[in-house]
Order: structure tokens, then sequence, then C-alpha cells
RNA sequence: GGGCCGGUAGCUCAGCGGCAGAGCAGGGGACUUUUAAUCCCUGUGUCGUGGGUUCGAAUCCCACCCGGCUCACCA
């Protein structure tokens, strides 16, 4: 992810940064939508990095008109349908003191689990009432003409010679979506709140003059945006492309910055949405699509990594639904990780691949190098362990590292298996899940021959009379009882999973035979083996 | 209709003027404690199509085809 660091070089020179963003809290969050922040963020960072005084902002447009019903009682769809979002009651009932704070809580608490800190979140329904809007609201009250002239010329639209860059709250019924301004004579404006202005919201009837400053009104969304420019000096502020597509929000805000507000806009930096299976991302589109199952199954480091690996105007297609991208995903982490480690790695690693692996982090004050060479098990080995009864993952990983694991690579440890775990109960293929058969001989072990069923019978006979009793027992007993028939290990081991698993390969045999029922264990073997008591290989009787 | 992104090996993608690449999957082999481990070997693909520029094009230019997203009301 060079962009980042190119970003940053590209405006060293041109003095303090400020980064921001701002969102509507109409209501619950999908993961896709995190990746705005999260570039957000990493663009902070990569400023931060090479020296840039940098402020990074995020902004609740809080004021904003209520438009979506779906989150209301039914009761209160009448009322509170058109009035801005911080005005509404919080429908959660948990304490928020309005609906705008209850969502944009549940936004940030997502923020600060992925490492992203603003400096300062600043509430317009706060800002309004300070009177720091004013200068804007009447710089695009005088300059009405010039606003219809920019709505017409680059986005198309044609608005009435009356309408006014302004959205009145009603004084009558609170609601700002309802209202229109028809006049302005330098101290008041002419509102009228209309009964059917739009759709979605019903309008009062209010007609009459109003002062439109400290709170009394706020700019409609385009005009709001390019004055938030202007209010707090923002530099670099990126969007997402329904904003940044030409004729589009970007474009007329631009335009208003340029002409209503005298000020050249921030530096954009457009970036594509995340797709799940090449569609686009919906709470609708299949099991695997739900956020908060996505956010289970994903940590927030490698969450990061997913959104931060391609460059921002490539769209992402995550298609985690009976596929194994997610082990993918951790997979090229690890291999990121590696490489930054100075560890050889397979294959290529795209330029920049420190920086990303370095923005990926959830700390950003975090020691790289140690971060990098952290021991991570392989996500698709704790997916297999995850799945075998009685297996110590932690001592399985540490025998596989070497030494005990230090504080740091167990809570990642931790992370990683709980992760595990969810993929396999919400997106894992078939393929990748370990099952007992415990109805029948598994079809799969008819392949067997002779050599291996033999093998399976001499087991069967031995762990009768030995009753091994732990994992390592029936390991010790495997090995032996291949070499007295004869078998090289690989194949031995091949007939259990093919007898037992109804698959080629499979968890440490040994512990696998340990956590089922003994004489389960016992039988199974004799039966996959097709052996009978007359001592001569029949076929093997094989079931479902 | 406008905009953006993509179309390169079975899959995911890198390469973006100089001999078509990687990972994974697949195939073959090695390994007597190996556990989807490790190691070695294995890629003949109209680089979406058609033109153009160039000594040389997957790469630059033009046109087109296909796929996806997005904007065309508000935010």
């Amino acid at each position: 992810m060079d962009w980042a660091d190119e970003l940053a070089t590209r405006v060293r020179d041109s003095g303090p940064q400020v980064v921001n963003d701002s969102k509507t809290p109409s209501g619950t969050v999908h993961v896709g939508s995190l990746r705005g922040p999260v570039i957000l963020d990493a663009i902070a960072r990569a400023l931060r990095a090479n020296g840039v005084q940098t402020t990074l902002l995020y902004g609740v447009d809080d004021l904003d008109p209520m438009d979506a019903q779906a989150l209301l009682t039914p009761d209160a769809v009448g009322h509170e349908m058109g009035r801005p979002l911080a005005h509404v009651p919080d429908q959660a009932g948990d304490c928020h003191a309005s609906y705008a704070r209850h969502h944009a809580q549940r936004f940030i608490d997502i923020f600060a689990g992925l490492g992203i800190h603003p400096d300062r979140y600043y509430w317009m329904s706060e800002i309004y009432p300070t009177g720091a809007m004013d200068p804007y609201i009447r710089l695009a009250l005088d300059r009405a003409a010039v606003v219809r002239d920019i709505y017409r010329r680059v986005a198309n639209v044609q608005h009435p010679d009356t309408w006014h860059p302004l959205g009145a709250i009603c004084p009558n019924c609170g609601k700002v979506g309802t209202t229109i301004v028809t006049e302005w004579n330098g101290h008041q404006v002419h509102v009228e709140c209309r009964e059917r202005l739009v759709e979605w919201a019903r309008g009062c009837g209010f007609d009459g003059w109003i002062t439109p400053f400290g709170g009394a009104a706020k700019l409609p969304w385009n005009l709001e945006w390019a004055a938030q420019w202007s209010l707090f000096g923002v530099t670099i502020e990126p969007g997402g492309k329904d904003l940044s597509t030409a004729g589009g929000s970007r474009d007329r805000s631009d335009a208003i910055a340029r002409e209503v507000f005298e000020r050249e806009p921030p530096l954009n930096v457009p970036y594509e949405f995340l797709n799940i299976g090449g569609r686009k991302m919906s709470t609708s589109n299949g099991r695997g699509a739900a956020a908060h199952t996505m956010a289970e199954v994903i940590p927030p480091e490698q969450l990061r990594f997913l959104f931060l690996r391609p460059k921002p105007n490539h769209a992402i297609d995550f298609d985690p639904d009976g596929t194994d991208q997610i082990p993918r995903l951790f997979d090229e982490f690890d291999k990121f990780a590696a490489a930054t480690a100075g560890r050889e790695v397979k294959g290529d690693l795209p330029p920049g691949h420190e920086a990303t692996f370095r923005y990926s982090l959830l700390d950003p004050a975090a020691d790289v190098a140690s971060e990098a060479g952290a021991f991570r098990p392989a996500f698709s080995h704790l997916a297999l362990l995850a799945q075998v009864p009685g297996v110590d993952i932690g001592q399985r990983a540490e025998a596989e590292k070497g030494e005990p694991l230090t504080s740091r690579e167990q809570a990642l440890l931790e992370e990683r298996t709980a992760a595990a775990r969810g993929w396999l109960d919400a997106y894992a293929p078939e393929r990748a899940r370990v099952a007992v058969h415990e109805e029948a001989v598994p079809p799969e072990a008819a392949d067997l021959d002779v050599a291996q069923r033999r093998f399976l019978a001499e087991l069967s006979v031995r762990a009768g009379a030995d009753a091994p009793a732990s994992g390592d027992d029936w390991q010790t007993l495997i090995f032996e009882v291949a070499r007295g028939v004869d078998l090289p290990p690989r194949r031995a081991f091949e007939a259990i999973y093919r007898a037992f698993l109804g698959r080629a390969n499979g968890p440490r045999a040994g512990w696998l035979l340990a956590s089922l029922e003994p004489a389960f264990a016992v039988r199974r073997s004799w039966e996959a083996s097709g052996w009978t008591t007359a001592g001569s290989p029949g076929p093997i009787p094989v079931g479902g």
C-alpha cells in the first residue's frame, strides 16, 4: 500500500494536514462501510509517519433528517420521521440521549475496536447552536442564485428560482426534512413546512419567517459538507464511490466550496466498496454477509488488512461463504508479517507490503518488528485442531513454536482460535469440516488396500488388549502396529482417516482416537478392515 | 445515459514498454513419530476483441464487447 505513503509525500511540504470524514448516524452499519474509516486512519498514520502534523476529525451529521422508518416503533413514525436525528428519542431505550447518539456510539465503538482514534469527534447538533455555522449559512443564502446555478450546471438539478439552500427546522413541528425556504431578506428566512414536500415524512403546514441562525436551521448536505471544510480547515477527505462519481455529491460540494465559500476543496481519495460475492453488500445476501458475524470471524488486524491491501480505487470482492477466502486472508496476513520480520516468504509481495502490515496493526505505536516476528499458527491448522475434542491447542501451538508463547502470542492464539471456531460455524466449506462418521463405515474406506486393512485389524486387536488411554498412547500404538505390518506411517494414518472421517487426511490421529469411545474405536477399526474372525479379508461393509 | 473498477493459468491475483509470473489447487516424488508438517519436481495461457503507436505492447493510444458497482431525489 504505497498509496498512503505516496499521498503523504505529496503533501509533505504543504504544512499541517486536517483529515476529515463524517457520517449520518441513520442506522446500522455493515462491514463494508468500515473501509472509509480504515483508509482515513491509514492516511493519518502515513502522514504522521512522514513527519506531517496531522489532525484526524470525524463528524457526526446528526442534524440530518430521520428518513428510515425501519428502526422506529410504528407509533413513532408519524411524529419522528423528518425530524433531526439528534432530536429523535433513542428507540433502543438504553440510556442514549437520542437516536443519533445511540447509533453514532455504536459506530464509534467499532472504530475503537479497529484501532481508529480520531483526535476529535464533532457533532453538528452541537456545532450549529454555537453559531459557528452562521457565517456559512449567511453566505449560502446571499449566494442562493450561485448555488442554484451549481446544482443546474454540475448535477443537472433544476431548483425553482425561489429555492434557497437551507433546511430550516420547523418551529412548530420540529421537522427539518419537510421544510423549504423560499425567501431571504438578510435577517430572516421565509419557511414553509409542506405536508407533502417529501414522501417519507409529513409537514405540519407552518408558514412564516424565522431567524435561521444559532441552530434554528441547518445547511443542506452538499453545503454543510463544504462548510465543514472551511470551518475545520480540512485538507484531505476520502470519499466513497457513491459520492465521488462525476456529477455526484463530491463534485457539487467541490463547486460550492470554490464558488460559494471561496476555498479550494480538500484532496479527495476516492475509494471503492466491499462487495460480497461480486454483489453489492447487504444483510440479505446470505448468511455470509451479516456484519456482526463477519466481525466475529475476522479479528481487527485482519479486517484492517483486508481493507488496506488493495488500492482504494479497487473494489474488494469478498466472498467468505463456503470458500477458503478467510483462511487465505490470514495466510496472506501471516506472509506479510513474515516478510516484515525479514523472513523468507514464498511468492511475490506487492510493493509497500511492509507499510500494509504496519498500518494493519491495531496499535499505531506498536513495535512493528516484534509484532511481525510474533508466532502465529496457521489459521487452517487451528480450524482443524478446533474440531478435535480434547486437544490442548495451547500445547500444540507451543510444540510447533518450539518454546513457550509470549503473553502477546497467547492472546493472538486465543483470538485466532475463536476466529477459527466462528469460521467453522458460519462460513467454512464442507471439505474443511471434520466429523467422525459414527453411524457406519464411510464409503471412502472402500479404497483401502489389503495392507491398510490388515493394519486396521491389527490396530483393533491391539487397542482392545492394551486399552490405550491417551493420545500419546494411541499415537505410539499406531506407529508400533504400522511397523509390525510393514506399512509406511503415512498410509497407516490415511487408513485411520478414511475409516473414521471419510477423508484421506485429518488431525493428529492418536488424539482423534483418544477422544472417541474406546469400544467404538476398536469396533470401527475392525469393521473398516473387513477382517472376519476367520482371519481372511473380505469386502468392507461400507455404509453411508 | 454519465462515472469508476475489473476482464492475465482451474481459483485468487501480481506484473503496467524489454524472455508471460506467484500463491493456492492439481499431478509426480522424497521423508520410519510426519499429523491439510517439511522438502524437491511439475504451468502450451487467443494476457476480453479489433485497430494503432513502437525495434519491441499484457503494459501506451483509439474503438468496441463482457461483468460489477455507482450516480442521475435526498443525505
